[in-house]
DNA sequence: CGCACAGTTGACGCACATCAACCTGGGTGG
DNA sequence: CCACCCAGGTTGATGTGCGTCAACTGTGCG
């Protein structure tokens, strides 16, 4: 339960992207922690008394149903805040898990808790990166409710390459994938037997190749046009 | 397209619920307005100038395909925001209709485009509406993602009761329901001939009653038990 | 060496979609 | 005031996208 760090450059802790919110972030964090890929952050029920933000990695908010189903509810690329909303409400109603090892920053629950007492600077970064988080629920929504099993994965593959890109951490082209088809299929509310049909249509078709937990994207324009992808809803401002 | 209204006693524009939250929102008020029923409030792509306070009646908000498929990505109580994330980004990115007459509360983007400027009561009251928002969206995620048509309508059905419960606008059991079935269809990612079939089973099977647009719950521990709902994510504080 | 987990493939079944017809009530226009 | 229309709801017949089950592979790890 190791080794994915090792496919990035090893270790460039680069703080992530560019995006002045970042720094705003970066100021309030007090410590940082290391995290084993596929171990647990958070656990739906518990009462933070810190955030995370992610440095390095990528981790997955998700809940679990009494007879086991899993549905994954976001996924959180370097830049993003793991469990804002936990901590602001005082409760976790989510739990969150890493995809790959991980390097989280600790912001107290204090600078974040009454958005208006502190760093008005930070302030703002909260809100934007919330409200971009919501505008990605809202598009997993549409996706999820109506797009059939082939949108659905092309949605998401230009979902994350955009995200991905915007932190610096894909080609135009090309990124690290760390999703198991099992993940994949809790993203998407499929079974993993039917994301494996579909993952090879789309190799067989020429739009993707995948391998090694590297995802290059063959043909950016038409898996957009398959995915009915718009990314305006990503756009930062 | 009007009667709606009709339903509901005469015009007891009582503004809405106990929540402290309400009373910093509507100091901030400075003109109300009155939609007509299945009007739409705003547009995927405008640039709002001002935010809309529910007050009175019931709206949602949706996104459309290319193709002409629709899916409903909230919907909104006498007490919510509708268009708050459209405001603070500057541009929406989804649209917001009228599911019955509606009487809407104007908020001007001064107030609120920038949080930290501000009445900070505000703030957190906006900040409280935007962090149950997004709870409300995770769960219905984990609905479209990872339950059956019966779970999915039931699960709604609880989720409305509870909601407008706690705004004052249902009895413990009854409450009115403005929802066609093809618009149900919507925000279910379900077809409307399907939907028509569950809530038939969900008749015949003693667990609700359908007529004249008021929805009557008649065995609540039944019905939560076969949506899997708990209501934890609800909780207001 | 063997176990466990990710991926792959085929056979089969079901939940849901689609298509089409029909009913009903209320609103509208002649 | 009646005739029409149309949106919403209901029902049956049929099709299909995806789930389930099960077997097999490859690979890394204890």
């Amino acid at each position: 339960m190791a080794t994915q760090t090792a496919d990035l450059k090893p270790f460039d802790a680069r703080p992530p992207p560019r995006l002045g919110d970042m720094e705003a972030l970066l100021r309030t964090v007090v410590r940082r922690r290391a995290v084993k890929s596929r171990s647990q952050v958070l656990r739906e029920g518990d009462k933070p008394r810190v955030a995370h933000v992610l440095l390095h990695g990528h981790t997955f908010r998700y809940r679990m149903l009494v007879d086991g189903r899993r549905q994954i509810t976001a996924i959180l690329v370097p830049g993003d805040v793991c469990d804002l909303e936990a901590v602001m409400r005082g409760r976790a109603d989510y739990s969150v898990g890493a995809l790959t090892d991980c390097i989280l920053g600790e912001i107290p629950a204090e600078r974040i808790a009454d958005p208006t007492t502190h760093d008005p600077e930070m302030t703002r970064a909260l809100w934007r990166r919330s409200l971009r988080d919501q505008a990605i629920s809202r598009e997993w929504l549409v996706n999820m409710g109506r797009r059939d099993a082939l949108e659905k994965i092309s949605n998401l593959i230009c979902e994350l390459r955009f995200r991905l890109a915007s932190v610096g951490l894909a080609s135009d082209i090309a990124f690290q994938l760390h999703l198991t088809q099992s993940e994949l299929a809790d993203v998407l509310g499929l079974s993993c037997v039917h994301i494996n049909r579909v993952l090879q249509q789309l190799r067989r078709s020429g739009l993707i190749q995948l391998s090694d937990g590297t995802l290059t994207v063959l043909d950016v324009a038409l898996l957009e046009a398959v995915a009915g992808f718009d990314p305006i809803y990503l756009r930062l401002a």
